[in-house]
RNA sequence: GCCCCCGUAGCUCAGCUGGACAGAGCAACGGACUUCUAAUCCGCAGGUCGCAGGUUCGAAUCCUGCCGGGGGCGCCA
């Protein structure tokens, strides 16, 4: 709100000048002693306005300091024509009343329903295994996404595309028939251990394809469980087989001219949407390839209404990303509608040490043995400090250990210490006055306003990360929160003797702040906020 | 050969649509506990932002090239 009111004089104050229609950008500079806020307009517009920027911002400042801003203290100009706004504390105590006034459910919160209706696909592995902890950095990453987005006023759904037919499955299943009848896995079979527990475990009589896939479901769900994610719908691929969606996505491509028969096999003239090469939708032998039902699936998604989708990938299939935009584009849909994230592979060490390959899978580390050695809280919390863009090596042993070096604790230590105080308060008998009442003014420290001047951030922070698909920002955000919470912690006592009973008041309102705070970061995080700890 | 991601302090990483002397955590060193969790806090130290050009009043940030690391280029998914 300050924000705009101090962009809304900026502009007031340009027209004035004989500058109008200025977009004016106020920024928080990365010195505390550049002011609250600062604006570049003076640079960026002067070649516009014909005159030099320290002149055009003088003039600014001048109008400015005449205008009555709310909570504005001083006006300066610096450097080649910052103009740089110092504020009274008031103003942050403005940002405590609304934090608290807002609470859990809506600090950060936009306009339900005032963005797009997205469906957000994730994961979507194989059902032929269980899922590893590459797998999960791109459930973490998802999943915060979603709800990211669901804060910032859009409609979310989470899915998961099962292929629950195909080679891989074929694959999978006389891998499994083998184990059962006591023969060597196939060559080009799957050989981790799991596939031996599982073929042991096959009832006698069971089909190895049906049996083998639910088994495997049933592994993902129970996983992605512990981890606290849950989808909204999981999509079956073979379920298109039986309406037959993907003979209509078929004749669909065929009747926009896109298709074309060649070598006995049926192509999708990708060439003309930017692929560089065509692809086979139908194979000679008569089977569809993995992209016809893909398309056929992205189709259905937006039959049912979604006017955005993202998909959630892992790095080895970002080869596939031109060929499926070039499907739906195909169809005939803006292939903006269609996002593709991508996350970089992750490298899991053990105290410096590289964590081989699981034996159990071939593959990564699993998902739930990750969960076994760090908890829940960890993986997620993990997963989402760094951008998806660059990869990533964790180290177990660090985000197991409840301590310092582990981020994690450090976050959720700083909010179970907020609700200690808050114990500690009721449990010293002391009534907290309702907030209307409370004289806030006295909260002038720095380590007071610094937690509140990290609150101020939020909104503009969720905003980012929501436009930039990129939670680690509210990650960043919400060590920053913590940390800023810690040193008023340490520093500044709300409960007990010496303390004046109408600061203990404003304090207890502070808390609760950063308790709103902390756990609104955490939460869309998907990181559990314990009371204790 | 082509495509994608990354290359910032000893280590792991932030750095917003380009902006003011480049930030955090860990590790190292030095401090701080009679009161709400010292699982914390404070201080000090540490960087040719891979290299070379370009755009700009201004580049870690945008563009080009090169070097290095990773991933991908199937009638597999």
């Amino acid at each position: 709100m300050i924000r705009e009111q101090l962009a809304a004089a900026v502009r007031q104050a340009l027209v004035d000048e004989g500058v109008p229609d200025v977009e004016v950008h106020l920024e928080r500079p990365a010195r505390l002693e550049h002011g609250d806020w600062s604006t570049n307009v003076a640079l960026a517009s002067a070649k516009r306005a014909g005159r030099n920027p320290r002149e055009l911002a003088a003039a600014i400042v001048a109008r400015l300091e005449s205008a009555g801003v709310p909570h504005l203290r001083e006006v300066e100009i610096a450097g080649p024509g910052f103009i740089n706004f110092r504020l009274a504390p008031s103003w942050l105590h403005e940002v405590l009343t609304d934090v608290v006034e807002r609470g859990t459910e809506a600090f950060g919160a936009s306009e339900p329903g005032s963005g797009h209706h997205i469906c957000v696909e994730m994961i979507s592995a194989n059902p032929t295994g269980p899922l590893h902890a590459g797998h999960a950095r791109g459930a973490c990453y998802a999943d915060a996404l979603a709800n990211i987005l669901t804060r910032t006023g859009n409609r979310v759904q989470r899915e998961y595309y099962i292929n629950d037919r195909g080679t891989q499955l074929d694959v999978f299943a006389r891998s499994l028939a083998a184990v059962r009848a006591g023969e060597p896995i196939p060559e080009d079979g799957y050989g981790g251990e799991y596939i031996l527990e599982w073929g042991a475990e096959m009832p006698p009589g069971a089909d190895p394809l049906e049996w083998g896939y639910q088994r495997a479901l049933a592994e993902i769900r129970g996983g992605l469980e512990r981890l606290g994610i849950h989808m909204d719908h999981w999509f079956s691929e073979r379920s298109m087989a039986e309406t037959g969606a993907i003979e209509q996505t078929l004749a669909d491509l065929r009747e926009r001219g896109v298709v074309y028969d060649a070598e006995g096999a049926v192509w999708l003239r990708s060439t003309d949407f930017g692929d560089d090469k065509d692809r086979v939708l139908v194979k000679s032998d008569g089977e569809y390839t993995y992209i016809l039902p893909d398309i056929a699936y992205h189709r259905d998604k937006f039959g049912r209404g979604f006017d955005l989708l993202i998909d959630v990938f892992g790095a080895d299939h970002h080869g596939y990303v031109t060929r499926l935009k070039a499907g739906v584009a195909a169809l005939g849909h803006d292939p903006d509608e269609l996002e593709v994230r991508i996350t970089q592979i992750v490298r899991l060490e053990r105290e410096g040490e590289e964590v081989k390959l699981s034996k159990r899978t071939g593959e990564l580390i699993e998902l739930t043995a990750m969960i076994d050695e760090v908890g829940a809280d960890a993986t997620r919390f993990t997963y989402l400090l760094q951008s998806i863009d660059s990869q990533q090596t964790v180290d177990l042993a660090v985000i197991a250990a409840n301590t310092m070096d582990n981020p994690v604790f450090y976050v959720q230590m700083a909010h179970a210490r907020a609700c200690s105080i808050q114990r500690k308060a009721a449990s010293e008998g002391i009534a907290t006055r309702p907030l209307g009442e409370v004289d806030l003014s006295v909260l002038t420290g720095e380590r007071e306003l610094a937690v509140l001047r990290s609150l101020s951030e939020f909104d503009e922070v969720i905003a980012m990360a929501a436009r930039e698909r990129a939670p680690h920002k509210v990650t960043t955000w919400v060590r920053e929160l913590a940390a800023a919470f810690h040193g008023f912690f340490h520093d500044r006592y709300v409960v007990g003797e010496g303390i004046p009973p109408e600061v203990t008041q404003a304090r207890l309102w502070l808390v609760e702040a950063a308790r709103v705070g902390l756990a609104v970061g955490l939460g869309v995080l998907g990181v559990g906020a314990p009371e204790k700890l």
